[in-house]
DNA sequence: CCGTTAGGTAAGCTGCATATTACGTAATCG
DNA sequence: CGATTACGTAATATGCAGCTTACCTAACGG
């Protein structure tokens, strides 16, 4: 039985990403690295953040295989590696693109048959009378 | 230019959908939710967690949007809202879906590149060639 | 070699997010 | 009505994430 009691839709790796994404910081890192490979003080320099505070996003970044580095001299390299989001976007997000159209019809369905059916109830649940 | 000196990229609303979407089983909830609307209990004996753990993730889904409710009886049911991913998807993925695959390839010719002889990046740390 | 500069690591502090516990409300059924 | 059931809130404890600070390493220039 898995720990959580539900088939896991996931494979392992995919949380660090998640995790990874859910820091805003982090997503304009991104956003950044995507025009190209940046060093780390040019990062920070750019949003005006301590040294440290870019790096330790880096590294969740590199945790997340978001971003590889590359060194040379005394410079480290920054590069956008695409792969696990494109992973996420085909495991997660393209599988809800279809059925969540269908989705919204039938919630869309559901609230107005219960507005037809239960005229005791709105759309925030408190009582109407 | 926006006060951090950054372009920023995303309006307000989205970090909650970010950092709701980061937990592992909140995705889950929402993959659940796919199928179609459902009670609290039923959510949180189908995924064996505390009913209070659920309503809680539940909870942290709904202030992101990603989950709307309605009352009937003493029942409350838990409808799966697909805007804001779409609006993630839209806003954030799409946008990285081309460049990423340029992306890629300079990444992967820089660090083959790398292997052969460190010194073939220029001092932006951009490809040189 | 020595100082400066770019980058990195490690440790502590703080705050938020998650899980737990206790308590409360409202509806269905005998 | 009273008991039970389904759901919810409030409050507390705790663990982790993120920021700060301090210290360290390696390369380039004089």
């Amino acid at each position: 039985m898995t720990p959580n009691g539900v088939e896991g839709t996931e494979p392992d790796g995919d949380d660090a990403v998640w995790k990874a994404l859910a820091h805003p910081l982090r997503r304009r890192l991104l956003d950044h690295l995507r025009d190209g490979p940046q060093r780390t003080g040019e990062l920070a320099e750019r949003f005006e953040e301590s040294r440290h505070v870019v790096m330790q996003h880096l590294n969740v970044l590199r945790e997340a295989d978001l971003v590889r580095t590359s060194k040379r001299g005394r410079t480290r390299i920054n590069h956008l590696n695409p792969v696990p989001i494109q992973r996420i976007h085909r495991r997660w997000v393209s599988r809800y693109e279809a059925p969540w159209a269908e989705a919204l019809l039938g919630m869309q369905h559901q609230l107005e048959e219960e507005h037809d059916d239960e005229t005791t109830i709105d759309e925030e649940g408190r009582n109407v009378g």
